[in-house]
DNA sequence: GCCAACGTTGGC
DNA sequence: GCCAACGTTGGC
């Protein structure tokens, strides 16, 4: 099993928005880096755990975890001319962007921010505290895994 | 294949 | 709202 952390502006999807869904599940479409999409695509498996990131608000941070629950497949939001994140250069019959579906599994009892992540030298490695990381998926170790979590 | 221009991300 | 970091685009 791999882990991994996924960020969202909770202003347009957060942990909540993830409870409140059918089936507490939605797929992670608007993914438009390379880098990003080919962990989705060759990488993340159903059973992987993901920590629910909260960027670009008051406090970033980890807000939840949640489950990889379908792997990579076309992401159809790159073919809506109406959608924020069209991509004309997706053509269906060979689409370039890819998404996963996941699976609300728990809220953490706060948000452990980027500041206090980036406090830790145990996480010294962990791509989020990297100076001018922008990649918004990105893998995790076990031990990061555990390591986060004993925090909550 | 280089690289300047441009757009986006995201912390602060 | 600012701006550093950095990915992408496109002219050459």
């Amino acid at each position: 099993m791999n882990y991994w952390l996924m960020k969202s502006e909770p202003d347009a999807f957060s942990i909540n928005d993830l409870y409140n869904k059918p089936d507490q599940t939605e797929h992670w479409d608007g993914v438009r880096n390379y880098q990003a999409r080919n962990m989705m695509r060759d990488d993340m498996k159903p059973g992987d755990q993901v920590f629910f990131y909260h960027s670009n608000c008051d406090v970033p941070g980890i807000a939840g975890i949640m489950e990889v629950v379908r792997e990579g497949y076309p992401d159809f939001s790159a073919f809506d001319p109406d959608d924020r994140h069209f991509d004309p250069k997706s053509d269906p019959a060979n689409p370039r962007w890819m998404m996963v579906d996941v699976k609300y599994v728990k809220t953490l009892s706060r948000i452990i921010s980027l500041k206090e992540l980036k406090s830790y030298p145990e996480l010294a490695d962990l791509a989020l505290v990297k100076r001018g990381n922008r990649l918004s998926i990105m893998p995790v170790s076990k031990s990061q895994w555990d390591f986060i979590l004993a925090l909550e």
